[in-house]
Order: structure tokens, then sequence, then C-alpha cells
DNA sequence: TGATTATATAATTGTATGATTATATAATGG
DNA sequence: CCATTATATAATCATACAATTATATAATCA
């Protein structure tokens, strides 16, 4: 691979993480995996907001998909990304947002 | 600081290596520090385009600027920042661009 | 002091992208 | 099968932002 393409592959995955939206996302799943639905509750934002996030986080596999009809789980998945995990630890502990939504549970 | 200030630090801290431009600046000040003609040869843009860029890294606390006139020196600073350094250690090694740029040295 | 070199700033433009609104698909249960 | 729920996709819009062009500042040197 040259420089150029090493860095440009760098450069989207940072840009996967450099938004307040999908960073909360990660953040969320570091704790456990969600549904469209929790995250949605959580965020209070839109569900097709949330749904391109997830694509995009998808599409660059930093979350994996696993279907428990009728919700869709996703999951972290930087395994095969050592280079990212000091920088998810730096992420906040999202417990305390995710017990504030458990009582009126989508799933 | 809450979990939303926390969050929305680090995305501004992401989002500032999530350039195609400033992540090769970083790449390059990661093997010496330049000045700003050095880093406009090696990669062949305009002096605005990397002073511009140079400017938000400096303002994320990402580069030290340091004056020897005529020429202004830009150094990494990342010394305060560990959980960006395994994402650093990826960017690829500058010597051969930086090599090929030697003899035309314009500093 | 005037010319040149190094860098910064300002203004403009085009493109990328996040959020929203609307609609589609997929699965479940009556 | 029809209604409902969960999620995805498409279209639109507004904003952010990178690159360029033009100009300003700062320092050196003749």
């Amino acid at each position: 691979m040259t420089v150029e393409d090493s860095i440009a592959s760098l450069t989207e995955t940072l840009k996967l993480l450099s938004d307040k939206t999908r960073l909360t996302i990660v953040a969320l799943l570091r704790e456990r995996e969600m549904c469209v639905c929790d995250i949605v509750d959580i965020l209070e934002t839109t569900q097709p907001n949330i749904s391109q996030h997830l694509k995009k986080l998808k599409a660059g596999g930093i979350v994996n998909e696993s279907r428990r009809s009728p919700w869709i789980y996703y999951s972290l998945n930087v395994e095969d990304k050592p280079y990212l995990w000091d920088l998810l630890n730096q992420l906040p502990s999202m417990k305390d947002k995710i017990d504030a939504h458990k009582p009126n549970s989508c799933c």
C-alpha cells in the first residue's frame, strides 16, 4: 500500500469517529450491544438519522449487525483495530444514560 | 465535564486528524519539525492551504510553532495526548517523501 | 528604504455531509 | 391478509469546510 493510500485509509476511519452522533453511538456500544430504537431513544434524535450513521459505521467496519427479529442489534467491532483502543477508552461511561432509558425500554 | 462535553471534545480532536492534508502534515512532523515551505513543497499544494491547516492544528494543540526567522518551524505536540500515540504510530514513514524533497530544500 | 522572501489572513467557491421529511421494506401478530 | 412495529432508503436542505485566489504582514537584505 502506498503512503497516500495508507493515510487515506486512516483518514476515512477517523472521519467515521469524528462526528458527535457517531462517536456517541460508539460510546454506547462500548457498554453493550443495542438495537436501533435503543439508540434513538437515548440520543433523542430521529430513527433515520441513527440508521444512516449506523450504516456508515458498518460500512467502515466499526460495528457489526445481528438481526434478532424484529430488532437489529448493533455491536462494536474494533478487535481488529488495536490502534483505536486507547482512543475509545477516552470515551466516558454511558451507564447513566443507558440506565435513564431502561424503564421505557423499546425492545 | 459532562458526557456530552467529553465526547464533543474528543470529536474536535478527531476532526482535526480526519483530513487527508492535515493527517499527512502530522505524519511529516512525526519525522522532524518543518517549516511551512517544506510542507508546501512535499505536499505539492499552495502555501495558504498549508498555513490554514497548520493554524487549525495549532489551535487544537496538535502542533507547536517556533519562529526562527525568516522561517516558522512547526513540530508535533502530542506528548500530552497518549491516547493518540497508537493511532499516530499507524501512520506510514514519510522518510522517502522527505528525502525526495531535500535536494531543492527551501529553508 | 525598497525589493524580496516567508508566512498569514481574507474572500470566494464548490463540494461533502448531517439532519429532516417522506416513503419503502421487512417482519410479526391479530 | 391487514395492521402494526422496526428499520432502511431516498430526497431535500442547510451548513461546514477544504481549496483557491487575492491581499496583507513580517522579516531580511541589498
